[in-house]
DNA sequence: CGCTGTGTTGAATGCCGTCAACGTCGGTGG
DNA sequence: CCACCGACGTTGACGGCATTCAACACAGCG
């Protein structure tokens, strides 16, 4: 069942099996804490089912949404970045499902399976990359296109399939993508109602359905500056 | 004289010259890139002495300054997150001279020195975090108090003592300033020219001196949101 | 039925980007 | 040596986008 995960790719059964025999199974419903922001790092996970909001936490009090996990990805892989806490919270945004190892097995586990280490030292490039790029977007593009940018993202993460376009397949609020986008949620809240009338998404309480894929992809490529 | 590092304590000597026999050391004039972005990554490097600017361009020609790289730090280990281009583009800030190793050699060096390995991905975890901490400023501080703090970064990584207070050890527009903290060089200008008054720092052609760090520090902490 | 969380919309303020003009420094070539 | 030129820096004026402040609507829930 998780054997056709990226992450698994190109391991022998017997591989597996050793890994799913020291992993953990547990449920984490919807709002709850997997872990927190500079909480002892003990454990890294892969969430099987579910979506999950990693959030930091600034010493004002403020909040952003750093990323949402989707099911088959590793998060709260601190060990594998020679961390001791955690540099993030994760919130499940749904009823959650993920496997979890100690830490203390991260040796033994990576040298019985290398795929293991190398797919997480790819997901951390791969973040590394991403989080690279918003800086970038938040140096140069204007609200409107961040926040086109991230819903796309989103839809394209986890989107699902409706009979009026694509609805992102968790609960998600204004304030949260002004969370993402480094807005407010009074300013989301104008942007999507400007698109709705334009026909481009359809909004509802905490969900968000994009009608014109390719109509927000002109409006998140479109450019003001230069 | 590189046993030093903070990349290399706990290796023994035959460690060492097992990687030392194995680089290849090269010398790189000012402006010059060291690779470019998006380029075929073929190897990865040290900084033996310098400053190395980091430079992502976006598809319209604007330039953002990712980091900045100092002596004895490790950069375009692109190898290492499973890449095969570099993400951005390094720039020789000062004369630098780095070592470099090929990508192909990395499989048989951190066999050899583990070592190399661990601080490899503790770097690629730090700039993660610094990465992301940067989002986290971006999305709820003022440009007032990002540019204080980027000041105060670069003073903390590569300042250099001086008479009048402590000076940026290479040279730094206000363009480059203003491309670190996603603003504009009017706008730096602006802040340098009033900091500049009230004895905070001390200007120059490409060229910043900190004369009272902690005075920078509360207006970097200064928050005027919520 | 009130309360809380969520969402919408209007109006006013202000930060900072944009446009513009000018000044200064340093290198280069005649 | 000096004139020239380009890169770098400064400052003023203006305006727009997004935040802030405010009020209200609506849904879900106990």
């Amino acid at each position: 069942m998780i054997a056709g995960l990226p992450l698994f790719t190109g391991m022998r059964n017997e591989e597996l099996d050793f890994l799913l025999a020291r992993a953990r199974s547990a449920r984490y419903p919807k709002d709850t804490a997997i872990f927190d922001q500079d909480g002892k790092a003990d454990a890294f996970f892969l969430l099987l089912d579910g979506h999950i909001r990693v959030v930091r936490l600034t010493p004002e009090g403020e909040q952003v949404i750093a990323r949402y996990i989707n099911a088959g990805e590793l998060f709260g892989i601190a060990v594998a970045m020679g961390r001791t806490t955690y540099p993030a919270s994760a919130i499940a945004a749904v009823d959650c499902v993920a496997l979890s190892w100690p830490n203390e097995a991260w040796p033994e586990l990576t040298a019985r399976v290398p795929q293991l280490a190398s797919g997480t030292y790819r997901t951390i490039g791969q973040r590394l990359q991403e989080t690279q790029d918003k800086v970038v977007q938040m140096s140069t593009e204007q609200v409107e296109q961040r926040v086109a940018h991230a819903l796309l993202r989103l839809v394209q993460q986890a989107g699902r399939k409706t009979g009026e376009g694509i609805e992102i397949d968790f609960p998600i609020t204004r304030q949260d993508i002004a969370e993402m986008t480094g807005t407010t949620l009074h300013t989301v809240s104008r942007l999507l109602s400007a698109w709705e009338e334009k026909g481009l998404v359809r909004g509802g309480r905490q969900k968000v359905i994009v009608t014109d894929p390719h109509g927000l992809m002109l409006i998140a490529e479109h450019r003001r500056k230069r």
